[in-house]
This record gives C-alpha cells, structure tokens and sequence, in this order.
DNA sequence: ATCGACTATGTTATGTTATTACATTCGTCA
DNA sequence: TGACGAATGTAATAACATAACATAGTCGAT
C-alpha cells in the first residue's frame, strides 16, 4: 500500500478525494465502521453529508478493497490482496468487541459454488459472515 | 381486541397474537418481506407499529421459525425442520424477484466450525447468503 | 484554449430499517 | 384476589440508505 500521509491528499490517480479520506479513516481501525461513524470522524475535512461516505464506499466496495458486513451494517477493509477478482470473504464478527476478522477459504467458495450450480443458480456476490465471540473477549469475563 | 376473525387463533399455546399475525403473513408469500411490508399487510388486523413486527419477528427468529436475511433486511420462513438447533442455513436470493431459496449443507457447516475453530471464535449465528439470479429469471429477457 | 464528455462532488430532502423508553394489559398460579 | 412475568400498546427517535438535482474538476481532441 502507498502511504499518503497527507491529511487530505487531493484527487489522486484515478480515486477521488473523499475516496481517499475514507479509505484513510477505515485504515486507523482494526474494526467495521459505519457509514454515519465514519461521517462522524471525517466531519470538519469537508464530508458532511451521507451521501458522500455511501458514494465514496460504494466505489471502494466495487474495487474490492473495502467489504460490507451485512449482519451489523458496517464496513471494512478488505485485508487480502486479490479479493475484487476471487470474492468468497468470510468474517467473524466478535459480539462483545466489534472486531471482524476476515479469511479465506478456497474449499468455501467450491462449496458454494457448486451448492449454486445445483439450483442453477448464478451468483453475483456472497456473504458469509460468522457472528459470536472472538478468542480475547471469551478470556474476559467469560 | 374485538374480533380477530382470521384463521389462526388468538394466542395459541405460548405464542402471542401479534407473533402469529406476522407468520401467517409469511406464510402467504414466497419471499422474504421486509418488517415495514408485514406492517402495511397486517394494518387492520390490529398491528400499527414498527415494533410489534419487530418483537414478534425476533421471538421467531428465536424459536428457529423465522430467518433474517441480512443483505436484503427481510424476513423469510424456514423451509427446514430443526433450524433452530442446526443453524446453517444458505440463502439464494435472486436480485431480479426477489425469491430466497434456503438450503443447507452440512458439509458447509462442517467447513465454518473448522475456520471458527482454526481462530478459537465461538460461533452464534451465521449468515450465508448468495446473491444473484435465479433460474426463472435467468430465463427471462437473459 | 476551449469545447465536450465524463467523473466526482455538493446539497437538500426524504425513504427505509430498527430501537429506546415507558405505560398498560393479559395469563397464570399461589 | 393479588402478584408476577410475559406480551402488548404508543410515542418518539436513532441508525442506515437513497433520490433528485445542481455544480465543479479532469482530460483528451480539436
């Protein structure tokens, strides 16, 4: 990854400004923020409106660098290099701590695949999410 | 609560009226509704309120009757006897109708506790979803 | 340089999904 | 009957997402 670590780095190469300070804002997090928390932190470098962050993730999601997580509504960085061309993400979301932690499985995305072609079914996008408590919570107070 | 004519009885056994509305409402569609679309179906049948769909889908959701659909924010009957204790259910949701097609696997199920135990995550829930085209639409205008 | 096409942005308003908080009613059983 | 817990009613609001329309930057071809 590049470094730009200019606060706000204008339009550059082929992303777009508030591309960019989204970008930036899901890379000082290790969890899933929400369109409205990451208008809530980029307030003040001239996002203000909804429709800016969703605009600025819809094309993030499209490059396949950032992931929805549809079971809390958040989204994340996708932290594995070719995920635009492969898909098949999983993520564990944590209850307790917010943390989702992403990985890949080859054999997942064949038995998805073919569970598909079973019903004929042509698939466009997968999600596979996995909601419950991470290893560092379930030591805390478990 | 004057009437309450409709097929199913009030209150039957330890499930509440509004609970049983809701599922009769689902039980006469094929798709997954939306909690504000089973509000505008059951006005007049006493329901007026976002949260008495709410309440009743989260007690069917509990009792392994009802499934969300995360990457539609709808609500569907599950086609599967003991959902409730297996879990595991894979959704087809076709973008062009609308329809879900539930299935489970149990291979799959096996491949999720794996990655969950690879990362000692202690698994609650999971949301596996195929988002796509159906058969029947693949059919049309293809 | 300037025109045009395209992409990105800004702004306002609104639509959709879900929850909080609190009061009331119902069912059961000692 | 009265107490208790479960279910319900009601109002308000929070959280998530998009529609519609206007404006401004980018870039290539003339």
């Amino acid at each position: 990854m590049s470094d730009c670590e200019a606060p706000v780095a204008v339009t550059r190469g082929r992303r777009g400004r508030n591309q960019q300070l989204v970008l930036d804002a899901l890379r000082q997090t290790d969890k899933p923020l929400g369109a409205y928390e990451l208008l809530r932190r980029l307030r003040g470098l001239g996002v203000y409106a909804p429709l800016q962050v969703y605009r600025a993730l819809d094309r993030l999601i499209a490059e396949g660098i950032v992931h929805k997580i549809e079971s809390v509504s958040a989204y994340a960085l996708c932290t594995h290099a070719g995920c635009a061309s492969e898909g098949h993400a999983v993520f564990a979301v944590c209850t307790r701590c917010g943390l989702a932690t992403e990985t890949h499985d080859a054999s997942l995305a064949r038995l998805l695949a073919r569970l598909a072609r079973r019903q004929r079914f042509q698939v466009q996008a997968t999600t596979v999410e996995l909601s419950g408590v991470c290893e560092a919570c379930a030591g805390t107070t478990a």
